[in-house]
DNA sequence: TATGAATGAGCATTCATTCAT
DNA sequence: TATGAATGAATGCTCATTCAT
């Protein structure tokens, strides 16, 4: 089944063509999206859809993967980056960016999570934590903030800005400037409650 | 058809544990909770949930009206009280208790709102707003957050906490916490896009 | 149940009130007309429709008995008039005018059969024979037509007139004329089958 | 959607098992004939029924639409015959033997003629109108009856004959014979109304 | 291998009928 | 006695998944 052996060249295409759509229509419907309106979006029989993914929530998992592998990469070149708190800063704009596309938080519905999504989602935690360290060091967020949290508000602005009647395009960007002034150092209040473990 | 007449004691009761048992439901599974199985929870037949509420969508809009009017009903009381900003601090924590209980976002999906909810919600916007202003003419948040702002982000320090994979039952007071100084003026930096406007 | 014990009064005035909205709500929608609605349109509780008429299907055959009785009765007094051809043509008249208001081919449906119903529709079919056997005696209409005959066809200029897509209020007439002149001996061809017997 | 590709070979056969089974429900139950029922006769799924027609009022035009198209097949044969009564007497036949096996009334019930049905339906009513033009120019029917009056008289000889209590399989061609008969010239009385407009 | 036809569990909703008030 | 609240079987329809072509 999930066999690394590299794909024919259409079943490749078809993969791909079914991915993009598959990102496309869970953004306007969440989980909600029919398989069928899927298979027809991507231009695929709806039996091909299950040749490539055995459930609809494998199907998701992987439109979730790519994203996220997306989302690492580009947080892979920014942890080296010269200022730390605005590699930070950045890397959140970027998740909030991807999140405007497609939303992650269905990946709540437990059922969804397999491993190989789970090992991404890992690997993405492990780099926000050496932003977050990084940030933290050179004194560009408080001290008592950890990764986990910053995993866990990544999404915030885009569902915040997502209440709106009629949100602008950009309205998250307003949201991602007021948590993360609240994750800045000037002004922080002690907080109440101790950091969440992730995985 | 919606007359206010007192309903027989009887009927009453299974009315009670009808919004109960829909409240539980919802938050479990959101829109997709179904009405069989609240019937089920609520310990009544199937037909009766559709005697109280002609569909599903008024149940829920109900089950939201219920919150949000208690919700209001606090927060009217907290607008006269002494200090602006730990005013809105507590009626941003009676939302979050509040939520924790029951996610109000599948307000989202528009069907549900029917004017009695439309009604309610609007009237807790207005609310917000006095709330908003008093705490911003106090110095207690920034000049540049609007009551819309706080709309917005009401519901966010639930969200972020239920992400967490095994969260605590106070999790979302931390985040709450740092929302909250983000919205306070210390170490405030601009924000870089215009507030929604509401309604 | 069907004790034949006088009713109190109110119950009285409730089971005409009853059976004059059925009456209407059937005309309306057939058998289809739900008891709620006929209930409501009584201005009683669906409750006192089953305790005057223990279902449905007897509410609707009171309907029926109702207007059987009261075409039988008119048809008594048109069996001893002058003309026995104008007689019988009268209550064809009679009949569809009285299905105008309310089709009662729903009674092809046997379940709906009770026996009261079927005492008075015998009594119509023997009232139909004399004046049938009347008319044929008189050579108003051809020898070999019978009551059970006209029994079928009673119903028709209601139904063919239904047909249309807008029908006048007395397109049935037109038909009542073409079949009345089928039964008349004039050009009258041979019956290729038996005439079938009723009850 | 509505494509005519060639169907599967298998797909041919449920559809025509379908389309038989839903001719004999609706023809015992009209359009009560529940979806599980007929299914449940053509020995398929329930959703098989909804892949092949979206919703059960198409089922039944396309019922409808079969028996119509068929019988306006053999009309268009009978138009060009040598005797013009002979022949619309012969259609009448027909329909009144197609209508034996499904009654034609549903159609009454508006929301189901979709646009093809109403096609058909029509190029009935036009073969009708010639069959009853030709009649009426030969003398065979009377001067004043229309293709209209006709076209609503088609099912009355089936009805009527379903009327009887255990009707014989041939009775409607009493019936037929007997509206016949007031359809021809000899001895026609005025009628009293105008001919409908059909559509 | 790709297709889309078939399947049936599941869903919201209706309604005749029963029964507590 | 009259009411209308409660019930649950039944209905039309959807959709993830399976399977014959």
């Amino acid at each position: 089944m999930t066999t690394d052996r590299p794909l024919r060249a259409d079943a490749a295409r078809n993969r791909a063509l079914l991915l993009a759509a598959a990102e496309e229509a869970f953004a306007e419907h969440g989980m909600d999206a029919s398989v069928a309106d899927i298979a027809a979006r991507a231009g695929i029989g709806k039996g091909t859809v299950f040749r490539h993914f055995p459930t609809k929530d494998d199907l998701l998992a992987a439109v979730m993967r790519d994203r996220i592998d997306a989302l690492t990469a580009a947080g892979e070149r920014l942890v080296e980056a010269g200022d730390p708190g605005a590699a930070l800063l950045e890397f959140l704009t970027l998740a909030a960016e991807s999140q405007q596309r497609n939303d992650m938080s269905v990946l709540q519905e437990a059922h969804v999570v397999n491993e190989r999504l789970a090992v991404a989602r890992t690997r993405m935690f492990v780099l926000i934590e050496r932003l977050v360290d990084r940030a933290r060091r050179a004194g560009a967020i408080r001290a008592d903030v950890t990764g986990a949290d910053v995993v866990l508000l990544m999404c915030a602005p885009g569902h915040v800005a997502a209440f709106a009647p009629r949100p602008g395009p950009d309205l998250w960007r307003r949201y991602l400037a007021i948590i993360f002034d609240g994750l800045r150092p000037a002004g922080a209040t002690p907080l109440p409650v101790d950091p969440p473990r992730m995985g």
